[in-house]
RNA sequence: GGCAGGGUAGCUCAGCUGGUUAGAGCACGGCACUCAUAAUGCCGGGGUCGCGGGUUCGAGUCCCGCCCCUGCUACCA
């Protein structure tokens, strides 16, 4: 069985999650289920990344200690992925004793095969002491930092280790030359050939005043410790969580796919596969760097975020309407806006009048003209079109152009469309009219059943729950989840006994214009 | 400023190497049907294809110029 290790970005520690974070985790949530739907060995990352000058600060403002403001960060966190149906394997955070150890393992590493990687530099920049940070001259207005206007910058030197990136330039420029699928898609590769051209400059791997940070495990010339600067904490973070440098961490290590934000591919793709080179690791296979959520039309604020909050989103029609409603309205290869209509439309349109109907339907008449026994009939040519589409659905969902989810969703959507067509064509209400017609009957009950338990099987990634339930009422042995989605042609629907339960999708309660 | 991508029906978008009356879904209007969650199906209205030139028998599709939008242009992550 062939592995498949995805990773999501762990999210910073320092708010609550919203719906942003959640469209990263659905995306890989859904690529993580097809892949164990199509045979593959997989095992789900996700997690936190818990250190920090700016976790310390909100703890500290909120008058509690760093680990256990980051405690209660996860926890929320892990609430909200339990609340959507999440089905990773682990849940990794910054902070616990084996990441840190981890991380210190690899720069040591990377220090011991490449002794001239690391190296003592002074930094010299502008601090902003209520920022405790330094500043980029972009972050700089009127020599004052934007946050903290009326307190002056402090032109501070301090000495750190860094890490020379600049020595991989052309290794990264060939590695991602000769990969094209290392980056995609490939509007962020052409970005990072870009950056490339630029040249690259050798990165901070230490930081003085950086308390709330894995200790850097080589002391500096003066004998002072430093804390690890975030990219050397963070990202090993798909490593460590192997279980690396103990054990059998390279069963699983490298990682086949990382999905992250558009915002960080710069990171996972010069800096990390730089770090695994320096330190004579193998590279992951791919980094699919994901879009972002616009909310009305607006890009994502706070303001934006209160507007639309994540678990009332949830909440609203669940975990599984709202699934796939963000991955049918947001390219996952780019941007996408997300609004309480466009939720009302999609949810009704989608789900409730053309797939949940359709089930109610079907499952009606077998129950009324066949005692809810499926009969047995063998596929018809009619059904032809359906296959092509699930071809798409593969296309969309098997890695190969990409990770278009949102084209699998459409590929489901218009198997659902043919389903209903098909149905009125047929009128089966009136083939039962007359005996004679018992045959064409049972063709067509059976071939909807059939279509349905297809439907149910393709949606199993994307609402594993409401698909679970559709699959149930029709009487489907087994989990829809379980089914091998490439042996869709195999299902006959036969003999199932279906039942008809409450609807799958309930239509929203229109609002009373008189009412009030 | 530089590099990259984009501006097509009310909304979200398809339109490959130029070729008959520019398409889909949603929304909107009409009709049909009654198995179904007042659902479904069919038909229809609706577009100066950002603006201005040019090449061509013919351009949304190629070339030039302009306007507008988005992303990247590295130490918050």
């Amino acid at each position: 069985m062939p592995r498949f290790y995805i990773t999501t970005a762990i999210d910073y520690a320092n708010g609550d999650p919203h719906i942003g974070h959640a469209l990263e985790k659905i995306g890989a949530d859904v690529i993580a289920r097809y892949k164990r739907a199509t045979g593959h060995d997989v095992h789900f990352m996700i997690g936190m990344d818990e250190h920090g000058q700016k976790v310390a600060q909100t703890a500290a403002a909120q008058g509690t200690d760093a680990q256990a403001f980051t405690d209660l960060i996860a926890a929320r966190f892990q609430e909200t992925w339990s609340k959507l149906g999440l089905s990773h394997d682990q849940f990794i955070r910054t902070t616990t004793p084996h990441h840190k150890t981890g991380v210190q393992a690899l720069i040591r590493r990377i220090a011991e095969r490449n002794p001239d990687d690391f190296y003592e530099r002074s930094y010299r920049g502008l601090y902003c002491v209520g920022c405790e940070a330094f500043k980029q001259p972009t972050d700089i207005v009127d020599g004052f930092c934007q946050l903290h206007p009326t307190r002056a910058l402090e032109d501070v030197e301090e000495r750190n280790w860094f890490f020379r990136l600049s020595r991989y330039t052309d290794f990264l420029r060939a590695l991602i030359t000769d990969n094209p699928h290392f980056i995609q898609p490939s509007s962020r590769r052409n970005e990072i050939l870009g950056l490339l051209d630029q040249g690259l400059e050798d990165v901070s791997a230490s930081r003085a005043r950086l308390a709330w940070a894995v200790p850097f495990p080589l002391p500096l010339s003066t004998g002072e410790t430093q804390g690890t600067y975030v990219w050397f904490d963070a990202l090993p973070n798909y490593l460590t969580g192997t279980g690396f440098p103990d054990g059998d961490w390279d069963s699983r290590w490298p990682a086949q796919l990382h999905v992250i934000g558009k915002d960080i591919t710069r990171f996972h793709v010069v800096i990390w596969p730089a770090m695994l080179q320096a330190a004579g690791l193998p590279l992951p296979d791919q980094v699919w760097a994901h879009g972002f959520v616009q909310l009305g039309g607006e890009r994502f604020s706070k303001s934006a975020g209160v507007k639309l909050d994540l678990h009332e989103a949830i909440d609203r029609y669940g975990a599984d309407a709202f699934r796939y409603v963000l991955l049918r309205e947001v390219p996952f290869d780019g941007d996408g806006n997300f609004s309480w209509e466009r939720f009302e439309e999609r949810y009704t349109s989608d789900l409730a009048n053309s797939l949940g109907n359709l089930a109610s339907r079907a499952v009606a008449m077998v129950e009324k003209y066949r005692a809810g026994v499926v009969p047995e009939a063998p596929p018809a040519d009619d059904e032809n079109d359906d296959f092509t589409d699930i071809a798409a659905y593969h296309a969309a969902l098997d890695g190969s152009r990409g990770w278009l989810l949102h084209e699998g969703l459409a590929a489901v959507a218009r198997q659902v469309a043919r389903a209903n067509e098909y149905t009125q064509a047929m009128q089966p209400w009136q083939l039962a009219k007359d005996p004679a017609n018992e045959q064409a009957l049972d063709r067509v009950l059976a071939s909807l059943i059939r279509r349905l338990g297809r439907l149910a099987v393709q949606l199993a990634p994307y609402m594993p729950e409401r698909a679970s339930v559709l699959w149930g009422t029709l009487g489907a042995p087994g989990r829809a989840g379980d089914v091998p989605s490439h042996a869709l042609d195999r299902l006959t629907g036969s003999g199932w006994r279906v039942t008809k339960g409450i609807p799958l999708f309930p239509r929203p309660i229109p609002v009373d214009p008189t009412a009030g």
